[in-house]
RNA sequence: UGCCCGAUAGUAUAAUGGUAGUACGACAGAUUUUGGUUCUGUUUGUCUAGGUUCGAAUCCUGGUCGGGCAACCA
């Protein structure tokens, strides 16, 4: 089954440093989220980058948290993100924390001071802003910029111990105040907060920053390829001095274009906004782009997986059309959904040449695309039955191939019938379809010889469950919600949640189980929700089938 | 008017100096007891101007366009 196919920049290094024998031809990557939000479909393209390089190379991927904020962060996010990991199917080799880390990275830091590397600037963030310069002028020193090693060395302890208020003094490195990259004019290394971290507690009340906890973690694990998205590129040469300087493992961070996606937001600001202002039912609502909104919609690890190989990996912005990941989960759930029967819109059936008492149990296979057999299920049916409103026209067009007065269509796994006649109400709405059923068509006994080029789904109407559907459409109207001119979320989609309270489904979907998908057959897939109980089902709508009939419609 | 990254069909992504290919989409057809699936075919592309070379998407130079960088965020 090994598929062809060329391989990545980031593959390409890999081989490359595998064929030079570097770190004895060890991969070692990791995954460094930040526990401060749910993790979302961009990051699941990361984390297939990650764990897929280690395993492509026989290496090994740590999860570490990158905890270096205690006043973002929380527990509730890093258990959501260990769910989501696994969930997508990959097994991390350690699990780790920069806050492990904060005692050594304390002594990295009292490293660079003795080596005169770093200094205690009691400038305010407003000074040390403006002593910045801009990217076309260069910086200035501030007046702590000269303090003795001594000094320094005594008011970094200081800090440690909780002398000072939040905001009244950093420790910067002593690097380049002229440098083109801003990111090497003495960039700050730790900041004073008082606050309680959800690991260490209120032991600590100094955190680094990212750029000295990071590739200084990296280190320490011996990480060996440290991939990040682009937005880090300008860092790389403050990862490099700092791990040079302090003389430690030589860790390398390479950076790949993160993903966006048409019709969605994916920074976890913004997500955290809708979640906070309610636009959403939380992290996973199944509008939202996160791992376990999609989990929760229906979406399976494989149809993911797929996706994230599909996207590829380069360094040029890209925006996914989000119908490749419905693709995805469409190919996915093709071959593996059970077919059902469900009327999200019914209109009563009634076959007016069927005896009224008579049920007769029929049977119809779950699924067409199992080469083994995957079995059957027996549906009742009766004189009485649901069909869909879209399945029945009075004025059919040429190429309309189901029920319109004179019409046959085949009754999924059931018979042939032939439209006589339709009632209406007095504002002219259809209320009620009329047929004939042909006796001798019966699936599986048909030797009529008829053929009808359409065949709809129905429920029988005594025999009919019910069940809450919800059907999902794109949350924003946009292509590109985070561009558009003022608050992004004016552009959300106010239909975005279609809610369905009575949908006549076929009995044997009562047994359905949670996390499974369903085919409803001609409408699309769906999985149950997360808040269904037994007396009251709940299906949420995965994704539609493609639907070429809506298109030529469409064009009419 | 500093530094860094990037630019190949509508969207992504390959071709690593030698036939511009693949996927999704779109369009057309075949098959079909799901207007689904599957299959076949068609369509659309190297940002630009020079240069090197027998030969350039690829190497060099200039330009254009897009993105990033001046958080006590990551």
């Amino acid at each position: 089954m090994a598929e062809e196919r060329s391989l990545n920049f980031l593959e390409e290094i890999v081989e490359e440093d595998i064929r030079r024998g570097k770190h004895d031809g060890r991969v070692l990557t990791r995954f460094p989220p930040e526990p401060n939000g749910y993790l979302h479909i961009g990051h699941a393209k990361s984390i297939c980058l990650n764990f897929g390089l280690a395993i492509k190379y026989g290496g090994k991927t740590n999860l570490r948290f990158d905890d270096t904020n205690p006043v973002t962060e929380s527990v509730e996010y890093v258990d959501s993100i260990k769910k989501d990991i696994q969930w997508l199917g990959f097994t991390w080799d350690k699990e780790l924390y920069t806050s492990d880390y904060f005692e050594i990275l304390y002594e990295y830091a009292t490293t660079l001071i003795k080596k005169e590397l770093a200094y205690v600037d009691d400038s305010t963030a407003e000074e040390i802003a403006a002593a910045k310069g801009t990217p076309t002028e260069p910086g200035r020193p501030t007046p702590f910029r000269s303090r003795s090693v001594a000094e320094n060395l005594r008011l970094f302890a200081e800090m440690k111990d909780g002398k000072y208020p939040d905001g009244s003094k950093v420790l910067r490195a002593k690097i380049d105040l002229a440098n083109p990259n801003m990111h090497l004019r003495d960039p700050l290394l730790y900041r004073i907060k008082h606050a309680h971290h959800h690991r260490t507690g209120d032991v600590w009340c100094i955190y680094p920053m990212y750029d000295f906890a990071h590739g200084q973690s990296d280190s320490i694990e011996k990480i060996t390829h440290s991939i990040c998205t682009l937005e880090f590129v300008p860092h790389r040469a403050l990862y490099d001095w700092l791990i040079e300087n302090i003389g430690i493992f030589p860790s390398k961070q390479y950076e790949f274009a993160r993903l966006n996606m048409t019709y969605t937001v994916m920074s976890k600001r913004r997500l955290l906004e809708l979640v906070n202002n309610k636009h959403v039912d939380g992290w996973d609502d199944p509008r939202m782009p996160t791992i376990s909104a999609l989990r929760r919609r229906g979406y399976t690890p494989a149809s993911i997986r797929n996706f994230a190989e599909r996207v590829g990996i380069a360094k040029r912005e890209n925006v996914i059309d989000v119908g490749l990941l419905e693709f995805c989960v469409r190919e996915d759930l093709n071959k593996t959904a059970w077919r059902r029967m469900a009327v999200l819109d019914p209109i009563k059936l009634v076959i007016t040449n069927y005896p009224e008492d008579k049920t007769e149990w029929l049977s119809s296979e779950n699924n067409p695309e199992a080469t083994d057999g995957e079995g059957s299920r027996e549906i009742p049916f009766s004189r009485e039955l649901w069909i869909e409103r879209d399945d029945f026209m009075e004025d059919a067009p040429k190429k309309f191939f189901r029920l319109a007065p004179g019409l046959s269509v085949r009754l999924k796994s059931s018979y042939i019938v032939t439209c006589t006649d339709f009632l209406k109400d007095d504002s002219g709405i259809v209320t009620e379809v009329h047929c004939n059923y042909i006796p001798g068509t019966k699936s599986g006994e048909d030797n009529s010889g008829m053929h009808v080029k359409g065949t709809i789904h129905w429920v029988s109407v005594p025999h009919a469950e019910t069940a809450e559907v919800r059907l999902y459409d794109r949350l924003f109207n946009v292509e590109n919600p985070a561009a558009a001119d003022g608050d992004f979320k004016d552009t959300l989609n106010p239909e975005s949640l279609t809610i369905l309270d009575k949908v006549y489904i076929e009995p044997d979907l009562k047994n359905a189980e949670p996390g499974k998908g369903y085919q409803f057959m001609r409408i699309g897939y769906f999985t149950l929700d997360t808040h269904s109980a037994p007396e009251k089902l709940i299906f949420n709508r995965t994704v539609g089938l493609r639907d070429t009939w809506a298109k030529e419609a469409k064009k009419a």
